[in-house]
DNA sequence: ATTATCTATAGATCTATAGATAATGC
DNA sequence: ATTATCTATAGATCTATAGATAATGC
């Protein structure tokens, strides 16, 4: 019923651009994050790294060329001390894959560079390298976090279903967004921190996905939608809560599905209409 | 329709124990966190801090009688260099009030004790004298702003309303506390540090709350309820988000409207039914 | 004498920079 | 020559304790 598909995060490399593969190849890019999604394979290709500014790192402009090979080659530069974390990915993958773990877990001012540098296997001031700074490491996970459910949404108003079967498709797609990540990485979003400036652009995208939730839902609701769709809204990033502070939960598919229900519901809307059933159809 | 009243709160003492009055006086008491409630007044005279350990701090014991004096009275100890945050608080709450804010601003582990010092306008060392650390000024904060809703909901149960008619009250009343603190606390709620082993009794006292959404959902659900009890929970909470993130946001009463009609309809029930209605005859 | 503050400071961090070094690539 | 690491460290914190001090209370 669902497929995974894994993105290309935190990396200005960008593998052979198969669109529409689904499956991203080439050194370890796209390892860190699967999550299954409703019907269609969505930005998993994109890179929305290279466009930032990146001014204060040392790390040069590398172009596609640099990836395209395929073997997995002998690394350059000083060896490390310990071992890698993740042997499939770059150095920078890693660095955000330990951060979004630490970050996570233990929140941002309580993690330091010494503990994400230690989890990576390198030394502090290695991550200085790859990252001008923590804030930058930060920004890079909140941003590749949203926007693939933003990017769903454009995609969903190009398909013109009717606003019930959007929103519920929506819903499904953010939750399994949120529960597919391999850290309960939506705890971000809620960090203090996060209100600083270095972090605008992610409120913004964050605040545009918002805005289509208030559309849909208003779109749906059969009465004066009022705060509903940020009570949806709401709704669905619960289950960020849910991850953390359940002990289990049900498998993926059942809260997408529980979730989804939930919104339409909510909206006042009778249960998932036909053409939700319909735009699902699976062979 | 709905009144206001004050809670005691982080402080050993206690006021004339006027249990149902539902405004403590007294030195300053109960000043730093007004919230309105559905129909009365609850917990608002319970002193629970008292029986926290407290092993750290020098703060010597001080039993009832210490406040009872209504008189302003001239402030015993060295003068500060300072003006007082809250004139008419307690050393104690003042601090409590700034913490509150600055947690829920920058977060727990961003705040330094210095920075709570200089808002409330003393030193830093001076927070050790009633506190014995940092983490002891968090956890009051957390199991000050849970117990309302935890009481609340126990109260109700002894009321034997209908499912439906119990879920809309407690909801009313859990969002008319997130709303009506005086800084949004329900943000430390999320922070990560409450991971950690000095909020446990914090941890404990929210997952009973859960429980209660729970029964009350699954009580009140039409079909298998599953996670709507989380849901609902989830729902509840995100006025949170919502108080963070919107720049504006309805009057209270109407969010407490909107919030407890929609988590009706999420957990399947037609609309507040006719014992919502009664059970709220206000004169 | 008691209370609530103050000053001073120890010891442990933490971030970011400078510059050396051990690999590969050409 | 380039890359990706390393070591060393400056300078700025931060938490908590020790002990002095300026009030009131008795």
């Amino acid at each position: 019923m669902f497929f995974f598909f894994e993105r290309l995060v935190g990396s200005t490399r960008r593998t052979s651009p198969a669109a529409n593969s689904c499956r991203l190849t080439g050194s370890g890019s796209g390892w860190w994050r699967g999550f299954p999604v409703g019907k269609s394979c969505v930005a998993g290709s994109r890179s929305f790294v290279t466009d930032r500014g990146q001014e204060g790192d040392r790390r040069p402009a590398c172009d596609d060329s640099c990836v395209t090979s395929s073997t997995p080659a002998a690394p350059v530069g000083r060896p490390r001390s310990g071992a890698r974390r993740l042997p499939t990915a770059s150095a920078r993958e890693e660095i955000l894959d330990a951060a979004a773990e630490l970050f996570a877990q233990r929140g941002y001012a309580a993690t330091s560079t010494r503990l994400i540098a230690e989890t990576v296997g390198i030394r502090q001031a290695s991550l200085y390298y790859h990252f001008a700074n923590k804030e930058q490491i930060l920004a890079e996970l909140l941003e590749a976090t949203v926007r693939p459910s933003l990017v769903y949404a454009g995609e969903l108003a190009d398909r013109s279903l009717e606003p019930a079967a959007a929103l519920h498709e929506l819903v499904r797609y953010d939750v399994a967004v949120l529960l597919g990540a391999r850290w309960n990485i939506g705890i971000l979003y809620a960090l203090p921190e996060v209100a600083s400036e270095p972090f605008a652009r992610f409120r913004r995208e964050r605040e545009q996905l918002r805005l289509t939730y208030r559309r849909l839902a208003a779109a749906a609701a059969v009465e004066e939608p009022g705060i509903t769709g940020d009570l949806v809204f709401g709704l669905v990033e619960s289950v960020i809560g849910m991850r953390r502070d359940l002990p289990v939960l049900p498998p993926p598919e059942q809260v997408q599905r529980a979730v989804a229900a939930a919104a339409l519901r909510l909206v006042g809307s009778a249960g998932p209409p036909a053409a939700v059933i319909a735009a699902r159809s699976e062979p």
